[in-house]
DNA sequence: CTTGACTCTGTACCATGGTACGGAGTCTAT
DNA sequence: ATAGACTCCGTACCATGGTACAGAGTCAAG
């Protein structure tokens, strides 16, 4: 029942105090009603803003997370739901790891044609993009 | 030797005149000496303005265009200093591709993992947020 | 009872790549 | 000569995920 201080919160989950509060206007943590003129977590705050932290690494926006944590917070809540939302950063991310491998082969053949050696005169990579090919 | 307005400019490129004066301002293009009050440009700014896009598409940031312009402006410049750009941009694309791909595996895993039918209790995803194994 | 550490609110700032807007000036065609 | 289209500059705004700071208030220890 040990009430924390915004500052220990901050501590304890690895992030800076106005990160704390930056959540909380984000709606992400709620505001905590407190008996002082301070904030006063209960000590579930912690799990919760590292629960923020994992769900970014996953590559969820804030804005996601939140979606996440509202399911989370609805016991009444599916798995479908949470379901489909992993499956449509699933999706997003498969596009971005296939842009990037096409970005990857164009400037990789790009960067082997190019002997890196002499004047920029017939660089093939400022040629190609003087001139693209697709 | 036909002088283009800026409107003539951005529709010319495809990119709306607010974009031509932030790339000026950016140093990007340079500010062209008028004789009248507005904007003068010379017809090749279209083709620079062109570059940029590319070179944007190629996942070059503008400060990296920045570069890749300063260096194609001087006929001094080498092909190993473009070529050294495009490494270090190759690998940075490299590292990207490799995060992503560990994420897609990660997030696929759970999504595979998790039924999509009934409450959230026991949701793999949920749960892994909560504790990831790693 | 005062000092120092902490917290409060509100706002501004960082990078990135633009977009939008107000109010004034200018240019062109009729 | 005047309407309409265009341009000027400076500044503010968008999203994203925070970070920083000012000036005031609060709390605990000595």
């Amino acid at each position: 029942m040990s009430k924390l201080t915004i500052g220990r919160v901050a501590q304890s989950s690895g992030v800076g105090v106005e990160t704390v509060r930056f959540y909380e206007r984000k709606g992400l943590i709620e505001q905590p009603i407190a008996q002082s003129s301070f904030r006063e977590y209960p000590p579930e705050v912690i799990e919760r803003i590292q629960f923020i932290k994992r769900a970014q690494e996953l590559g969820f926006t804030l804005a996601e997370v939140g979606q996440l944590l509202g399911f989370a917070d609805q016991p009444s809540s599916s798995k479908k739901e949470i379901k489909q939302l992993a499956g449509r950063k699933l999706i997003e991310i498969r596009h971005k790891i296939e842009d990037l491998q096409r970005l990857e082969s164009t400037l990789a053949s790009l960067h082997e044609k190019c002997s890196g050696r002499g004047s920029l005169s017939g660089c093939p990579i400022i040629e190609s993009i003087i001139t693209p090919d697709k």
